[in-house]
DNA sequence: CTAAATAGGTCAGTATTACTGACCTTGTCA
DNA sequence: TGACAAGGTCAGTAATACTGACCTATTTAG
């Protein structure tokens, strides 16, 4: 196997047109946290050098997470067509049936959008009639969101794609890989997130 | 306690009303393909229902996409303000740097929009010099794609972000997990693009 | 009781991404 | 030579999301 070094960036074309390995790496593991990690922080260009394979390695998680969303978010964006809807619609439906009687502020919370953004997209809902509201019982100032039978009959319609496509894949790869998959994916979140999207995430709603 | 969110530039107050907790029992995983499918399809809205636990573990899954995908895309997003670029920029310079010399064609295979979509994001990046092309060596017709020593400079900033993110995250979680959150990862694909996704998530340029 | 802060909405303007459809050039190949 | 492939381009549309300013009810602190 020929791998090429690149520190020009015009050498490597012309020849060869699907083979350049590109062997910049550096970096990465961490800001140092014990002797270990320093290690790997040590500047290094050699093809040879494990730091390669960390690269690489964080570089598969990046295209992992750029693939799988694509395809997770298909289906349902296509469905989300036929009634006029965008995928903002189902992550409002989605998270309106999730914890249900929740405010429009924990909403937003939880999308990390403007307040103008969701009004579009709740407006649409109120007016189709997929969400309803009521102002706060003790805070009269607060609209406190459910969905409508007929917004749980179209979230359900919409999710059942995404959990279908996540009932496979559980069930392929088992039980230890899934423990694995969610050890990740919140260790991937914003540290300050961490504890509230672990308790929302198991908790269901309420 | 307070939690100050001001990502995007509205108060956002943490007003978290909805803390309850639901048992999170361990996870029944049968081997048995059909009987899983099922739950799926079936109405689960009694806590009390077994199958509530199935419906219940792919809705962690769902959200746990949304949020990890949410926060991952963050900073890189921040930082692509700076330079006027978008996230489409983005990850245009990502897989170009990543498949040195593929065609426009194969990039629209692998980000799946269509080529009025990368029309002018690709002009953009020839334009500013963070990408040149060159007509294919046999086929003439064909335009392959290569990042400038200024793209790659770019490209590397931007995925940096991601990169440590995920590198914090496989530190904190081990091998184990790590290869869990791969095959699930995987699993989440269209059939038809796994062994192609696995061929180039592994491979780098092939 | 009043003033400030909070929950939420709204108007206006802008940017980005992505779509469909039509049409064009250049080049390959049977 | 003619069909087809790779790629580009023009035109129009839609969805999402942003900033900034301003508005109404309510709640709450001093």
């Amino acid at each position: 196997m020929l791998i090429q070094m690149q520190r020009r960036g015009q050498n490597l074309r012309a020849s060869l047109p699907f083979r350049g390995r590109f062997p910049w790496l550096s970096m990465v593991y961490s800001a140092a946290a014990n002797a270990e990690d320093m290690s790997v922080m040590v500047e290094t260009r050699s093809p040879a050098n494990p730091l390669f394979l960390r690269d690489e390695e964080l570089r598969q998680g990046i295209e992992l997470m750029f693939y799988a969303y694509r395809d997770f978010t298909f289906e349902s964006d296509q469905q989300l067509k036929r009634y006029q809807l965008g995928r903002a619609h189902h992550r409002a439906l989605y998270f309106i049936g999730r914890h249900p009687g929740q405010t429009v502020g924990h909403l937003l919370s939880i999308l990390k959008v403007t307040k103008q953004s969701i009004s579009r997209v709740l407006k649409d809902l109120l007016e189709q009639q997929y969400v309803e509201q009521k102002s706060g019982p003790r805070d009269r100032r607060e609209r406190r969101l459910w969905l409508t039978e007929k917004g749980q009959v179209l979230e359900r319609e919409l999710t059942d794609r995404q959990s279908q496509r996540f009932a496979r894949a559980y069930r392929e790869t088992g039980a230890d890989a899934v423990e694995g998959f969610r050890k990740v994916m919140l260790g991937l979140l914003d540290p300050a997130e961490r504890i509230e999207v672990d308790k929302r995430v198991r908790g269901a709603g309420r």
